[in-house]
RNA sequence: GCGGGCGUGGCGGAAUUGGUAGACGCCGGGGACUUAAAAUCCCCUGAUCCACGGAUCGUGCGGGUUCGAGUCCCGCCGCCCGCACCA
């Protein structure tokens, strides 16, 4: 199965005769993967193609230990599927669009452009160092001109099929920085530098029509089998579709409101109506009403994610203004109340607290009634709640759906409005357009224009890319393309007369929901070319973090789809299968310290791993030689000083045992610890692997039946295991292989197992395989050599081990050949010693035999 | 708050999906080699009891189904992640 060709003899002058040495054979290999272009992917191939995609990264500044993690696992299918005989396709490049740039820029006044750029080389550098088997012939920037102006032009072809439109949505606001802020700059609703209490503002911004595709989006997660359940539902939860009924109330005042509820069938049990404080009845009540005025700026203050609306305490504002309930005719008040959402629905809800424990939480406050209208069974009507119960049940002190099921009553009661003409059963959704306006200078300018006679028109596509102007200052907050003198004045496209250019940049989730066609094809023209397209997609097997679950994995499918329905695309579906890693976890270290100019007050001064000395079970800090607070294991952040750097870690150890520990012991998507002693435990193994290849002996002769047996199991195991992404599998079966073969005797059968190991640890150990394998005298590139093949008879053990249990607890094992019937298990079993001595004379009941695996014996 | 996930030795984890719990690795202990150290190799390592043959307990907690439960069902507890302008 392995040729081997060169050198005769292993005796002497061989490098195996001193220790693996990665600080020369890294870089060496690395060159010679380089020199042989062996990684760049061939799209007139006529093998199998395989497309292995990790989420590319933010240049941030360096590649930290999550990027390792993740590069790896798809470095390891990718040099798999290759020596499989796949055309692999597995490209890098950059997220570079984003904030900390410009944060950068106004801390340390560097130009976002020039810092981004540092950041890449560095880390492509970096990247370079472990020896990943990437098409770095496909490498680009999202800030690069050529691809941001390509991504204008398709934002041009989404506006031309009506997906792209404007309104006005509510940004956080700083007012003393005078800026837009993101939710992450939002710190206990006060802005992250100045401080000040952040306000809700509202801006005209663009959208994206994702709601148009929420139908085919929730279908389309039907046929992705190959992505994690929990991913699926969150995004099934996330587009949330909804049926229920939305109805008008008549208002005391002579208005009507609309409101929309998944509840119908708790209609009885509605005790008030709510409105959101930007709601245009509320906004009616503040014009003529100072306190409902300054009610809604209250609830202006505070963030404006989901989550801190919903945590926050409930409050409300009475309008006195009353609601006719459709079936009972009584007036409910209708209050405004800060944990309704504009978004959602009409911005409008009949609040049930019997059934909801938001308005349940806000009843109890206000004094409202809490009715009980669902309950176990018709005789607990009155059964008191402490609680929202928001499960199954019939209908109580329910009027004429009294006794129905929760199901038969929301259709009754639906069917009911839409026959007397004041309500109807709707479909509502929870996703909500995407809003890509980032009032930002780092990011793909919006290719439009203003123009006070012609409104808001499209830069003409001729005169793409719109780029991003370099004299730029950020030395006053906000937007620099506001400001700018030169870039923000044009002529109109229509008129000719004097307009303004768009100063929103694009959203970075745009950047990365067409990457993965761009690695695909990349001609000049366009921005990628369909039927060159259609060769790659859908990526085989696309590697991230579980943070991505949502919002990129959401967009990414959209915009596929999107571009489909412009025609551009052929496929709607750009992942099929998909994988999320967990993260790199590490403990804490920290130090309990009194600040000089307040004595009384501790705060916490949290070390490097490196700053710490381990000693008899206790941390010391070295360089004061004080105990140290060992914490949480807990994600690794640059805050809590719990990181290590992977080029540290690679010019202590090699690329190939920081390559081993990423895949080693955890399951790869859970969290995975890093340890030092578990890093030293991987150099070791390299070691290991290193004398034991240096032991193939082409000339050995005869059969080792076990030792080729187990190669054979291994082999088969290996490919499996990878197949799966269950890394930690792979490497434990490695383990087993190599201390087998190392406890063998010489023989042929050794030798070729020997051979089988340098291949299957080529995609985890690439560059240790590589000088064994040319060592050893074969012939090119372990890195497209082919992977070993296995004899499937050989996988089967003619020897198996009986577990003999009595009344479920094991009391002996038997070793029995292979397939033997049950009538003779049981004989053997009941002849056992120790089960007899067991069972001490009782009845024998039952026994159950189980061939190959065990018998159990019932007394 | 809502949604999702995870709990197995000192640690990371394995267990053919209902069939010998703890594979493999790390840590720790003992030994060999060495003038010594490093490196390497061998043995032990869930807990308790023990007459040294073994016995009992044990997969977050409490119930249940089954000849048999880490795995299935019901109810709790704890921790982690996401929540639309971080990427």
């Amino acid at each position: 199965m392995i040729r081997r060709a060169g050198r005769t003899s292993l005796m002497s002058n061989s490098r195996f005769d001193v220790r693996f040495d990665p600080g020369q054979a890294d870089s060496r290999w690395q060159r010679a993967w380089d020199e042989a272009r062996c990684f760049e992917a061939d799209s007139n191939s006529d093998k199998p193609k395989s497309y292995v995609l990790e989420m590319f990264p933010y240049p941030s500044g360096r590649i930290h230990i999550g990027h390792v993690r993740n590069y790896t696992m798809g470095d390891v299918l990718a040099r798999y599927k290759k020596m499989r005989g796949h055309e692999v396709l597995h490209p890098m490049g950059w997220d570079a669009f984003g904030m900390p740039a410009e944060n950068a820029a106004m801390e340390k006044g560097v130009h976002p452009a020039g810092w981004t750029h540092d950041n890449i080389a560095t880390m492509k550098a970096q990247l370079k160092q472990l020896g990943f088997a990437l098409d770095w012939s496909r490498e680009f920037a999202t800030c690069d001109p050529e691809y941001y102006g390509h991504e204008q032009a398709l934002f041009l072809d989404l506006y031309e099929a009506g997906l792209v439109y404007r309104r006005e949505s509510a940004v956080n606001w700083d007012p003393v920085d005078q800026t837009v802020l993101a939710n992450e700059q939002v710190v206990d609703g006060r802005g992250w530098r100045s401080g000040a209490l952040v306000e809700k503002r509202k801006l005209n911004q663009w959208f994206l029509k994702i709601t148009h595709f929420a139908q085919d989006l929730l279908d389309g997660l039907g046929d992705l089998e190959d992505w994690p359940e929990k991913v699926r539902l969150m995004q099934e939860n996330w587009i949330g579709k909804s049926t229920g009924l939305q109805f008008a109330f008549d208002l005391s005042n002579g208005e009507s409101l609309e409101v929309y509820t998944t509840r119908p069938d708790t209609i009885f049990g509605a005790s008030f109506v709510a409105v959101a404080a930007d709601h245009p009845l509320a906004q009616g009540v503040a014009a003529s009403n100072c306190d409902a005025a300054k009610f809604i700026e209250l609830c202006k203050q505070g963030g404006t994610t989901a989550a801190e609306l919903e945590t926050a305490e409930k409050l409300g504002f009475d309008t006195g203004i009353g609601a006719k309930h459709p079936f009972t005719g009584e007036y409910l008040p209708v209050y405004i109340a800060n944990f309704v959402l504009m978004d959602y629905g009409t911005g409008a809800i009949m609040a049930v607290p019997g059934h909801d424990q938001r308005d349940f939480d806000f009843a109890a406050k206000y004094g409202l009634p809490i009715v009980r209208v669902i309950a176990a069974s018709a005789d607990q009507a009155d059964a008191p709640l402490t609680e929202a119960e928001a499960g199954d049940g019939v209908c109580v002190n329910s009027g004429f759906i009294d006794g129905m099921s929760v199901a038969e009553a929301k259709a009754a009661v639906i069917a009911r409005a839409e026959s007397e003409g004041w309500g109807e059963g709707k479909t509502v959704w929870r996703l909500r357009d995407w809003g890509v306006s980032r009032q930002r200078y780092w990011g793909t300018p919006i290719p439009f224009i203003h123009c006070d006679a012609c409104g808001v028109l499209p830069v003409p596509k001729e005169q793409l890319p719109v780029t991003l102007p370099e004299d730029v200052d950020f030395s006053t907050p906000g937007n620099p393309l506001e400001r700018h003198p030169a870039w923000k004045h044009v002529d109109c496209p229509k008129c000719g007369h004097k307009a303004e250019r768009e100063t929103d940049t694009l959203d970075t989730f745009v950047n990365s929901s067409w990457y993965f066609l761009r690695f695909a094809s990349q001609p000049d023209d366009k921005p990628f070319d369909k039927t060159e397209v259609a060769k790659w997609l859908p990526v085989e097997q696309y590697i991230g973090g579980i943070e991505h679950a949502i919002l990129h994995l959401l967009y990414a499918r959209f915009w596929t789809r999107a571009l489909a329905h412009c025609g551009l695309l052929d496929v709607t579906e750009p992942f099929a299968s998909l994988f999320t890693q967990g993260m790199v976890t590490h403990e804490t270290y920290s130090v309990r310290e009194k600040r000089k100019d307040k004595i009384a007050e501790a705060f916490t001064r949290w070390l490097e791993p490196s700053e710490v000395r381990k000693e008899g079970g206790q941390t010391f800090e070295i360089a004061t030689n004080q105990p140290v607070l060992v914490g949480k294991v807990i994600k690794m952040s640059k805050s809590k000083k719990n990181v290590v750097d992977p080029e540290d870690i690679i010019a202590d150890y090699g690329a190939d045992a920081v390559r081993w520990f990423m895949l080693s012991d955890s399951p790869p998507e859970r969290d995975l610890p890093w340890s030092e002693a578990g890093i030293e435990g991987c150099g070791r193994f390299v070691q290991r692997l290193w004398r034991l290849f240096g032991q193939y002996d082409p000339d050995a002769t005869g059969e080792d039946k076990a030792v080729a047996r187990k190669m054979h199991q291994t082999i088969a195991a290996v490919g499996e295991d990878i197949e799966a992404l269950s890394f930690n599998k792979a490497v434990a079966r490695l383990y087993e292989l190599t201390s087998v073969v190392e406890k063998a005797q010489p023989s042929a059968s050794r030798s070729e197992a020997i051979a089988a190991l340098m291949l299957m640890v080529a995609p985890m150990m690439p560059h240790l395989a590589e000088e064994a394998w040319s060592e050893a005298g074969f012939d090119g590139l372990v890195s497209t050599a082919a992977w070993p093949p296995f004899d499937p008879a050989m996988l089967i053990e003619d020897e198996v081990t009986i577990a003999v249990q009595h009344k479920g607890k094991l009391r002996d094992t038997l070793t029995v050949a292979k397939g033997l019937p049950k009538e003779e298990l049981e004989a053997l079993a009941l002849a056992s010693e120790k089960v007899q001595r067991s069972i001490d004379g009782a009845e024998v009941r039952k026994v159950i035999v189980v061939p190959d695996r065990l018998v159990n014996i019932v007394t």
